[in-house]
DNA sequence: ATCAACCTACCTACTGATAGGTAAATTGTA
DNA sequence: TACAATTTACCTATCAGTAGGTAGGTTGAT
């Protein structure tokens, strides 16, 4: 009872038992975002959890069940770090950097695109439900740069696409150069900008 | 004799005949951009034109080999525009405009991903010789923009990498929220710029 | 006794790839 | 010019492997 609470929740701690459905979303995330949608398969995450694709399929009906619930998952922590940014900052432009720093965690640490970007890429052959949930990640962040960081402007909207496109297009270039420095270089001009 | 030599060039005008293997790299090119390497299929290739899978493979040994050959050719006609670019300006900042179209083209005419852009963000898996590839329509683009548009600026690989990389990223949000707003934003944003 | 969370054992559909064959075009040689 | 050798561009048939998905059985905790 506490215990399926817990796991409902996906709360996970250090010592904590991880429940089969997050080791199942984890495990697909790392593929999907390596390699995208059509690259990921109930057999090879049943592999590496120690269980039978069959399972997955308790857990998500289908391919596109567990394909939104990875999304899903993505954009809500993404919420959480914007939340926080908000609450840890006073000045609006104040929060591009960590903001920035969102995307360098993903190139730097995961080493893997951004799941959203790799889903926006391929959106043409996504379950229509995916592709919904991958595009409500960038309405998200630019609702999110346009009021955070630019709350006056009024070309505030233009702003937020600017950077999330240069971000986005900041790690697809990393990935393929396999180097952080195309990466960099946008992010010194995003620096280096006169935002009004 | 002449048919063949047409052939191996490639050249197809209106009331010629288009090579078998013309429609094969075209064909699976616009599959790629729709849905990324891992969505396309001799297949489904071979549906379209009315051969058999088997005969793709008599073009193209191997699904990386045809792989190759579509970033191949999408950064051969890249390179073509680029150079036509260079050849009807005279001011290097005139010249970022008609690389702006390029992009759009793809969005708003093919309505569809640059090919590389969707390789890129799945890079991870592919075969070795395709990663290299559409690094290269990379490294060709940078390299163009720093000597095109900013010969004289330090920062002019920066710059390079942040205009590439927002008009992929301008691609990819386009893509997946269905509309061209955000790209407009996007190249609005860059047209204003003080480039130095 | 119930029920969540697995399992075994399948199925159908599709993947890239290969073997072997063929008609037609091309090429080299006499 | 004639003809044999070779090449091109396909074909049919089939392969092993993998995909997502399903029916029904087992296990273990409440």
């Amino acid at each position: 009872m506490l215990y399926s609470l817990i796991k409902k929740q996906g709360i996970t701690r250090v010592g904590m038992t991880i429940s089969t459905v997050d080791k199942i979303i984890e495990i697909a995330e790392l593929q999907v975002r390596a390699g995208g949608y059509n690259s990921f398969s109930f057999r090879e995450i049943s592999k590496e959890i120690g269980i039978k694709s069959a399972s997955i399929h308790y857990h998500f009906p289908t391919k596109a069940d567990l394909g939104v619930a990875i999304a899903n998952r993505y954009t809500a922590r993404f919420e959480e770090h914007l939340a926080n940014i908000i609450a840890s900052t006073g000045e609006p432009l104040e929060r591009l950097e960590p903001y920035i720093a969102l995307f360098s965690h993903a190139l730097k640490v995961d080493k893997k695109m951004c799941l959203c970007g790799v889903l926006a890429s391929e959106s043409d052959v996504l379950p229509e439900a995916l592709q919904l949930e991958a595009k409500r990640f960038f309405d998200v962040n630019i609702a999110w740069l346009q009021s955070a960081l630019f709350p006056q402007s009024p070309q505030a909207k233009a702003q937020a696409c600017f950077i999330l496109a240069s971000l986005e297009g900041a790690l697809l270039m990393g990935k393929v150069m396999k180097s952080n420095t195309p990466f960099e270089h946008v992010i010194e001009q995003l620096r280096s900008q006169s935002w009004k």
